[in-house]
DNA sequence: GTATTTGCAAATGATTTGCAGTGCT
DNA sequence: AGCACTGCAAATCATTTGCAAATAC
């Protein structure tokens, strides 16, 4: 329903495959492809890998998803949403969101580089609260 | 004679292609495997791909060069200094250095997350000054 | 009805591996 | 001398492509 209605509005036509792939990425927060296949498979279990591939890199076109790049680590996946920055456990993978406000840092980069910025990614790594012992 | 020394201090073996490895990335800042393999072949027309994966990971594993991600680009590598940003121009792909005190991001991160958290990545996205005309 | 999407299989591209020979310390 | 490094070719893994059938609008 809600999904659907993501689709539609970055105009992209509605196919159950995708509704599967935006609902698995909401409920996730953050999913890896392979971890998106193998989950999707249980109810698409005819569903193809290229099939992701495409509709992956379709949304992405439209900015309706975000590919997080991490360190060491295969890229993970998350609608998008305000600026915020990611910590990462290096034990276990979890990823997790932290607020993050990013308008200082884009205003001194752009005085600094005269670059003109508008987007940020920043990953930051340690161990979680649960690997900790 | 530098580069030298560095590889000893990381208790790597010397060899002409590991120094050619990181005179290349001193000198360039930030590279990418097939950027470093067209560079150093003008000095190593026998050197294969292969070594330099090889290399490139081992320098990773003791933390001598590090591995910057780029959103929707090919991987570039750096020899590792004190923590700092990045830009990248999304015309031109050139990528440049931007101070950047993580102090307070990594502080307010173990707060809210409980993570112990010890590494960061900033990629900042933008139009480089030439790019903008 | 038309254009887009899907799923398959094959193609491509990137990275890794095994191994024999070579070079570093 | 002994172990690590190199370069090659082959293997593996990830992603993309072409195309015919199915589906969305």
């Amino acid at each position: 329903m809600k999904h659907e209605h993501i689709l539609k509005h970055h105009q992209l036509k509605v196919t159950p495959q995708r509704i599967a792939i935006i609902e698995l990425m909401h409920h996730r927060g953050h999913i890896s492809i392979d971890d998106l296949y193998t989950a999707i498979k249980y109810k698409f279990a005819s569903i193809s890998l290229a099939t992701l591939y495409k509709n992956v890199h379709t949304m992405m076109g439209v900015s309706l998803i975000r590919e997080v790049k991490i360190p060491g680590h295969k890229s993970k996946y998350e609608i998008e949403k305000e600026t915020h920055a990611h910590v990462m456990c290096k034990e276990c993978g979890e990823l997790k969101d932290i607020p993050f406000n990013a308008e200082t840092l884009l205003k001194d980069t752009m005085n600094i580089s005269k670059y003109v910025a508008n987007d940020i990614s920043v990953v930051i790594s340690g161990i979680c609260p649960n690997c900790q012992q």
